[in-house]
DNA sequence: TTTTATTTGTGCTCACATTCACAAACACAA
DNA sequence: TTGTGTTTGTGAATGTGAGCACAAATAAAA
């Protein structure tokens, strides 16, 4: 294997293939083939096998990819290996639907931390955890905690995210609209539902 | 301009893009160039000019594009130009989140059906609507919704789009994971939220 | 051992989105 | 009217991801 760039289309698609091999690990089966994994997931062979072979040789031929180990090696390439706490910025609807949604942990993510600048809210329960006050945002770097979720209205988004920034957070998953500003070292997912609802009308 | 086949990109821009302009005629500003546009929404202002004449020409040369005009001609292009019904499936807590979000109505959206196969949710009210029994998907032909919003557990997503389809939907938002067969006249989005966090942390 | 049937890994081709470059169109000042 | 400075619209160049074809590797049967 030579070394090639790795499109970001190809670590969009890890996921997927990541929650493919998780359930063929569920049902305890050994191996499974391109073939086989691209019609539970709906595309198409080639790709899967290429987007794996940018990170090596996982599978053998004439058998297919062995599930366990294959599922490992795509969470360790996603460093999905070792649990990622998240924090959640926004107590409000959208953020509390996300804190209560278990599907996070079945990739080793987990919301650990809930803030908001609410007085009302700072201190009530949501699930097991509290929400904090903002103004602790700048402990994040001590707890480890470098992903954070932005639930906030889009007016405050922009000031949020220099804190959060500041607070040496990596990565970002958006919800707020509107253009957002981060440094190139960090990575920021937007998210902008309404947008994505908008689409669909076009194709009527 | 020549007929030329329109990106499937260029179509999931659009509404970034009114987005831009809702917001200058908000501010009345009467005319903004590709330049200034493309500043505040963070892209390249090749792009949007690009995009935009794939639907004819809309700016003047030397002053830009009346922002008025060229917004209401974004919203008649994505079929946004009169208001588009939704219906919602599954009364959980994404869907109640998304019930509640006031953003759907600057795009012309309005989620006006609630769905839900739960007696104890059947009923009750959600915002201004009333919980529907899913058994009454078959009247969304009827009260002319074609688009849905799917909230409902990965399990039962698949049983619920083949009767949102028998139901004549046309376009589909889809939250739940995994793989949704859908007939190639339906139009599906795909939301993965927990695969979009589990891309963050590849980039750490 | 040989043959046949699979299936992976990857160089190559193709398609297509993005970016570039520039002529045409316009405003305005001199 | 002429000249200067903008800005759009678009053909062409560029870059890159997806699809393809096939050799190499493996298993299992002959
Ligand atoms: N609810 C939805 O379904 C939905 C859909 C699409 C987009 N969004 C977007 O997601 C974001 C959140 O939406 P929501 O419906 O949950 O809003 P919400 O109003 O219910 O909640 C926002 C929360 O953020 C808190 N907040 C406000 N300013 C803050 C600040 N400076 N620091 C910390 N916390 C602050 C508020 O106290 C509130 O608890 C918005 O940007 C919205 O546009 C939401
Ligand atoms: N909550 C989140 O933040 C979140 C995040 C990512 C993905 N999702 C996905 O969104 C979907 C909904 O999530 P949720 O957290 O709101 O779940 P939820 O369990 O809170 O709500 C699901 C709702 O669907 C209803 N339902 C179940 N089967 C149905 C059927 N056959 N017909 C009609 N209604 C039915 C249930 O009664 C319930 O009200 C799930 O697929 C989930 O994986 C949710």
């Amino acid at each position: 294997m030579k070394y090639r760039r790795i499109p970001d289309e190809t670590i969009q698609r890890l996921p997927m293939y990541l929650r493919g091999f998780s359930l063929l690990e569920d049902e305890k089966e050994e191996t499974v083939s391109s073939r086989r994994l691209a019609v539970r997931l709906g595309l198409n062979p080639h790709q899967i096998r290429k987007d794996l072979s940018y990170f090596g040789s996982f599978g053998r031929r004439g058998v297919g990819y062995p599930v366990r180990a294959t599922a490992q090696r795509i969470r360790r390439i996603l460093k999905l290996d070792k649990t990622q706490k998240a924090a959640l910025i926004g107590a409000g609807r959208l953020g509390t639907a996300l804190v209560a949604y278990p599907g996070f942990s079945s990739f080793n993510l987990e919301i650990a931390a809930i803030f908001d600048k609410d007085p009302q809210k700072i201190g009530k329960k949501i699930g097991h955890l509290r929400v904090e006050s903002i103004e602790r945002l700048s402990g994040l770097r001590k707890r480890k905690i470098q992903l954070a979720i932005l639930a906030v209205p889009a007016e405050a988004a922009q000031s949020v995210t220099e804190k959060l920034v500041k607070a040496g957070v990596k990565g970002l998953l958006n919800f707020s609209p509107g253009h957002l500003k981060v440094p190139a070292s960090v990575k920021k997912i937007d998210i902008d539902l309404a947008s994505q609802l908008s689409i669909l009308p076009y194709y009527l």
